[in-house]
DNA sequence: GCCAACGTTGGC
DNA sequence: GCCAACGTTGGC
């Protein structure tokens, strides 16, 4: 399986990058997934030491935060099941879960990208991200990005 | 706070 | 299966 590149967007009010540089073993568990096709990504296409871009939405300066790899299985996100949750879904049970989590470890912070330079680069003008009404929180990113990117980020 | 774009729900 | 209504995302 040759090594796949992902976006994972999240809220740094909620969890930023640096809150994964401080947590322990740099790693967090990707939790609240409530999208379809972005459990898909989650759940039947990534594996242990895929690459992701840890990006920053909801917030003054959207943008790349820095660099993170998955380093786990995907997995019954566990707060389906707990109706104290927010993310709390009455139809998921443990025997047919519904919502994927994973474990997703911070590798690298370097220069922060905010979403007017990536839009400002014509290497990355295809980008899902970058794409029209595109909303979705996972999703896949081409290895030429990704090459791109991490020399930007440096 | 606004609003465009997209996803989900539910009546029919 | 259609589609209107509603909810959410996320940049600005």
């Amino acid at each position: 399986m040759p090594k796949q590149y992902w976006l994972m967007k999240s809220e740094p009010d909620d969890i930023s990058f640096d809150d994964v540089l401080a947590s322990k073993g740099q790693t967090t568990s990707w939790y609240g997934v409530r999208n379809y096709q972005a459990r898909n990504f989650i759940r039947d296409g990534m594996h242990v030491g895929d690459g992701v871009l840890f990006y920053h939405s909801s917030c003054a300066v959207p943008g790349i935060a820095g660099i993170a790899e998955i380093v786990s299985a995907p997995y019954p996100d566990a707060t389906q099941f707990d109706p104290k949750s927010p993310y709390h879904d009455p139809k998921a049970t443990p025997e047919q879960p519904r919502w994927t989590g994973i474990d997703v470890k911070a590798v690298h912070k370097g220069r922060y990208l905010d979403l007017k330079e990536l839009r400002s680069h014509p290497e990355l003008e295809h980008m899902r991200l970058l794409a029209k009404g595109s909303r979705l929180s996972v999703m896949p990113v081409e290895p030429a990005e990704w090459r791109f990117i991490v020399k930007l980020i440096g």
